[in-house]
DNA sequence: ACAGATCATGAATCCATCT
DNA sequence: AAGATGGATTCATGATCTG
């Protein structure tokens, strides 16, 4: 009798492979995986030490396996895997890829050489981001993901019911808030240090793996880490395959994925939560032009100050923003500038705070 | 009598320049531009128009074959277009430009490439988007930009306090935002209908002229269209060069432009940060009197040092200047002595950072 | 035990000027 | 041109310490 070997059968599913990812995804069966979720180096490229103002030191991400000599070599090296990745994945199969403005771009640029379709890119939008110790340029606040078919025409996974339902009831938008990882998720070595210096929150892989996969489906990921990408897999239902080079963070991984339950969304529910009025800049109303620099705002009392371009006041001398200026004024040790200040419409005088409500109501749209 | 002609003096300033923005741009004198806002088309009709590399044509062949030469030719127009700009820049200039996932990698993949430094890029995060009727993708809630400096280690202007301002005290982050331009901003034709089927928000180009431009700067946009960058740079005194091939977009922002006023000198300023102040040298404190030679200093922690003649000090062994000292006592890689160190006045501790203070007021006379 | 203060830290291409 | 020096610069969160 004759029996039709099933390419899954074949499949080291739920397991975790040692190797070079592009040597290994190139040992398994072709057309065998739903979803590929790729978090490759991002040859960040750091030359000098960074020190907080607190003259701390930033503890870099430094590891060898982010280093590349030049751009042709991480282009390189990111053909020959995504070439290896496209193989592996089924007709109706899709990608994600996340990188920051370091690798990005030479990331999505190659998926299109390579003919995959993008489908979105989604902004990570990190609600606790590192600050920008000097000054220098603006605070790093987001990673990107891209989002990807095999080919134009392709079919995808997509339960945009699911994500809906995930944003309570309302059409899940391509930028996601969502925390870095840290606290108890985040996982330590022996000596109590990061495990990885670039562990990814399980929220961001639980959005990912219930919007574009189904339960049941094959997850690989090439650059595995400490699991992540398994860990939320094997909550969810679905089979994973890891891949990572370092035995470190194999071990870890491991010893991660023993204790995870399927369906134990214990870690999932954390991200929801935690609705408060957003807060809206002053500088906000100038920039949107519902107040213009030149400008005269009146206080109760018939003080008066013109409004700077960067959303400050000048008014006798003093300098600041609405409530520094507000305070100075009254002799006051605070003040509410958006109770405190009004301006001119057609002969009436109106508080600035409903133009900040006008604000508001636009944000929920 | 010889004259120098001044570079300026050959820029066709707060106009909007007819043509194919490449060769327009070559048509400039080089090093003449602070700042570049481009917003490139990405549906281009490529194949009877572009050409490779080489010069030799683009010709439609079979699907495959299409896709991949209709990216080679957008990252000819790219890589054309980029080396045009960088040639404008001044030294220290930069260049912002915007894009979605159709284009944007190509684009940060060409900035690299030319050298062009990336300083962030910014998502643009739109509070009303056009939700994605079909159901099948992520609504498409952002737009990126990419703010790169001319290379490596080149100077760029940014007002850090300023953004700082525009959001009440807390450092702009790289995630920013802002409605689409729609109700009175956005332009009309004649029948109604929007003039231009992409135009930005002046609230966008507020927060990228007003951080990353000083008053009196050269902004150049080879994607002029309605003009809404010539619009903000004119409200916000700098100086710009539209280019732009359509007629109908010319005449639409040309249109626009004559009814823009300019904000006032005072509107324009903006708040500085201590970089801007003069540099006090801590020997002047000595030379006037304000400390005397053999007078100590307390740390915070206890620690004191003696003032010597040469505004130097000296404490447990260690010798130098103000921070020097403080650093060697910290055991810190680096320490400001101005915040640092304190003398005594009738009993109480007085920061020496009150005299800097003092001297820079007495300097604005 | 509990509240408040203090400390630690995260994918970071993070200085300007003078000698 | 390279090296030395002055001195400017941080937000959110969880863990740990203090009273």
């Amino acid at each position: 009798m004759t029996r039709t070997t099933r390419v899954d059968e074949a499949l080291p599913l739920n397991t975790v492979l040692a190797g070079d990812c592009i040597e290994v995804m190139n040992g398994l069966p072709a057309g065998s995986v739903d979803l590929i979720f790729a978090d490759p180096p991002y040859n960040l490229q750091l030359k000098n030490q960074l020190h907080r103002p607190d003259n701390s030191r930033v503890d870099a991400v430094d590891d060898a396996w982010d280093q590349f000599s030049s751009f042709e070599a991480y282009d390189a090296f990111t053909r020959a895997w995504l070439a290896a990745a496209k193989r592996l994945l089924k007709p109706g199969g899709a990608i994600w890829v996340i990188g920051s403005y370091h690798n990005v771009f030479r990331l999505g640029a190659e998926l299109q050489n390579q003919g995959y379709w993008i489908l979105n890119d989604v902004v990570w939008r990190k609600s606790n981001p590192m600050p920008n110790f000097r000054g220098k340029r603006f605070t790093n606040a987001h990673e990107t993901l891209i989002w990807a078919s095999v080919g134009e025409g392709a079919k995808y996974t997509f339960n945009y019911e699911a994500l809906k339902a995930l944003n309570e009831g309302i059409q899940m938008r391509s930028d996601w808030v969502i925390p870095i990882c840290n606290g108890h998720e985040r996982l330590k070595d022996d000596q109590g240090d990061k495990a990885h210096p670039t562990q990814k929150p399980e929220a961001l892989l639980h959005r990912v793996l219930v919007g574009t996969t189904n339960p049941g489906d094959v997850v690989l990921d090439p650059f595995f880490g400490t699991g992540t990408t398994g860990a939320v897999a094997k909550m969810l239902g679905r089979d994973f395959i890891g891949i990572e080079r370092e035995e470190a963070y194999r071990k870890v991984a491991e010893k991660r994925l023993a204790k995870v339950r399927r369906f134990d969304r214990e870690a999932l529910t954390v991200s929801a939560g935690k609705r408060q009025e957003p807060r809206v800049p002053f500088g906000q109303l100038v920039e949107r032009g519902l107040l213009s620099p030149g400008e005269m705002l009146q206080s109760p009392r018939g003080k008066i100050a013109k409004i700077r371009a960067d959303g400050t006041l000048v008014s006798e001398n003093v300098k600041g923003s609405i409530h520094q200026v507000g305070a100075a004024l009254e002799g006051a040790p605070s003040c509410n500038g958006w109770t405190y200040w009004s301006f001119k419409r057609e002969g009436k005088s109106v508080p600035i705070d409903v133009l900040r409500q006008q604000i508001r109501s636009e944000m929920h749209d």
